[in-house]
DNA sequence: AATCATTTCAAACAACTGTTTAATACTGCC
DNA sequence: GGCAGTATTAAACAGTTGTTTGAAATGATT
């Protein structure tokens, strides 16, 4: 019959093979990481794949819900959500979060990475990715940022100052080869992370500032 | 003996093979480019990646510098670089400048695209386009953001007000994918992008404008 | 026309890929 | 102990890849 105890021996080589996976196709890319280093290191055989996901497009998409739950487990709370903070205080908070989550190259920044990979250069799997990771946090910021307009404004508006944001917060990860070798004080350390990430709230807060009159009368 | 006249059969070749490589490298990624699908598109046999650039890598490369040979001359004048112009304005042409670049899909954004994988997931050429592309667009920024800052700020805060304002427009090219499915207005049509570098010039002049003071007196 | 280096070509090569197979080992259940 | 059903394995498969080869074509120079 089917497995009758909680942890049989499948499904820890099941667990360990999506753990690797998540690895080496954050690593690698889903092109040039292969099944067998995939099994090799999580000491499993080549065929495991094929016999317990259908194929190895099959193992990618579950290894991208794997790291996405892992993710959350990981920083699980948003500080950013409390209603009662104000509302500079929660831009602040919800900036550093996400710059923090982005920039942990120790453990995090591993499914943080498959992640970005699949946005950069998306597989049918992006949809799972955008509606349980996206989309929360988009409506967290947008939420945030239109309190900061005073409560009002366009929605063309809130929407542009939801990339504005993302985007340069965003600029640490993808560009992060740049960085590397331009400006390389800028993320050496967590001192230094943690000035980042007030800067890009001071100067969103800055530009919010002064574009709430113009979000509050838009004719 | 060794060509005479300037457009020899060999070099017509070796230039179609450089087009094409481009466009399949940037549709395709390194990886899942094949030189046979670019041999096949450019009319040439298999063999001559081998003969004229030594390997596939070979062909990467050059077709990388051949890519921002081609960028610079069909964009070859920052308007922005007027240094007789109002700051404000040389950073609003700067943005639209840049923002134009990374969105054009049609004909420049081929190689673009190219570049842009490449700084995502660098191989060892990128230190060419960093040299050549990067740099020099970074200084440019850098030193009309100091002039809107009153002529003296912190090397730092300069540097991070640069990856403020590239971050916000990068995000465009990058996360097209999430834009594409959330924000498809943003970028729907001329006057949309038009539109959504305003935005970024706004608010990033609304920010820079505010920071003026507590870059004035650093103590 | 003959000679030479260069270019082009079809074919084959060797290595690697994801996947399948069929035999073997394992596990819980009667 | 024997019998399911499942798990694991080594081996082979079929397809694709970048690269090489050696012969044929080309074209300028003598």
């Amino acid at each position: 019959m089917l497995e009758t105890r909680s942890a049989t021996k499948p499904e820890l080589a099941i667990n360990r093979l999506l753990q690797i996976a998540v690895e080496v196709f954050a690593e690698q890319g889903y092109r040039d990481a292969t099944v067998r280093e995939i099994c090799t290191r999580a000491n499993v055989n080549v065929a495991a794949v094929n016999y317990y996901f259908r194929s190895k497009e099959g193992l990618y998409t579950e290894a991208l819900v794997f790291a996405f739950t892992e993710l959350n487990k990981l920083y699980p709370y948003q500080a950013a959500e409390d209603v009662g903070l104000p509302p500079e205080q929660r831009l602040n908070l919800f900036i550093q979060h996400f710059l923090n989550k982005l920039l942990d190259d120790s453990h995090l920044g591993i499914p943080g990475k498959l992640i970005s990979r699949e946005i950069a250069e998306p597989t049918k799997a992006l949809d799972i990715i955008i509606a349980k990771a996206i989309i929360p946090q988009c409506a967290l910021l947008e939420e945030i940022i239109l309190v900061l307009l005073g409560g009002q404004a366009d929605k063309m508006l809130l929407q542009r100052c939801v990339m504005s944001i993302l985007g340069q917060c965003l600029m640490f990860k993808h560009s992060r080869s740049i960085i590397d070798r331009l400006f390389p004080e800028a993320i050496a350390g967590p001192a230094a992370i943690q000035a980042s990430s007030q800067h890009i709230a001071a100067f969103s807060l800055a530009a919010l500032q002064q574009l709430k009159p113009a979000a509050e009368c838009p004719l």
